[in-house]
DNA sequence: ATACAATGTCGTTGTTCAACGACATGGATC
DNA sequence: GATCCATGTCGTTGAACAACGACATTGTAT
């Protein structure tokens, strides 16, 4: 049911739904609304919605713009084909 | 010079350019021409070229296509403002 | 230096984006 | 049920995207 991928206790983002479930999730614990994180991003809240429903357009730049108010880093972790677990996905 | 941030030991990702580098490093880790890559994407070279030089304006979508094919992990860590550490970019 | 591959650039073309206003739903409270 | 407020949807509009072919540049061999 989950859109994220774990391997071992560590939660990993393949799709643009999951990130918009990351958007949404930590908007929420710090609890913002839709309307204050678009102000305070720069975008439209129509671009949020969209956004937070995993829409696969969405300009990168406006995506890191998210992260970095909402205060979430950005990892990029290389793994090899041997190194595959019990993968889940949606 | 460096385009990334450092926090501790560990690399993040901020910026458009950012990401680029890290596909184009990558993608030379494995040896693989920008054609290679773009094919295996199913994106055009040209893209490939944009966006390995920092184009803030490439989808979502397309981008973490390439980690996939790239084999990398995407996190995402949240953090507090009391974390902070010797940052450094650009 | 010439040949070849890899990378970067410049048009054009059709598609999609993001902003905006207006409106529709959903929840919660009174 | 009426009133908020947050969220989701539907037009339109102007800007930017991604694909493609063609060409220029760069690098690396032999």
């Amino acid at each position: 049911m989950s859109t994220f991928v774990y391997r071992g206790d560590t939660v990993y983002y393949r799709t643009p739904k999951a990130i918009g479930h990351a958007i949404r999730n930590r908007r929420q614990e710090l609890t913002l609304t839709q309307s204050d994180l678009a102000r305070k991003m720069g975008v439209s809240r129509q671009w949020l919605v969209a956004v937070e429903r995993g829409k696969p357009g969405a300009e990168l730049g406006l995506i890191l713009r998210g992260f970095n108010v909402l205060r979430m880093s950005v990892r990029l972790v290389p793994y090899d084909v041997t190194d595959r677990e019990e993968i889940t996905q949606d």
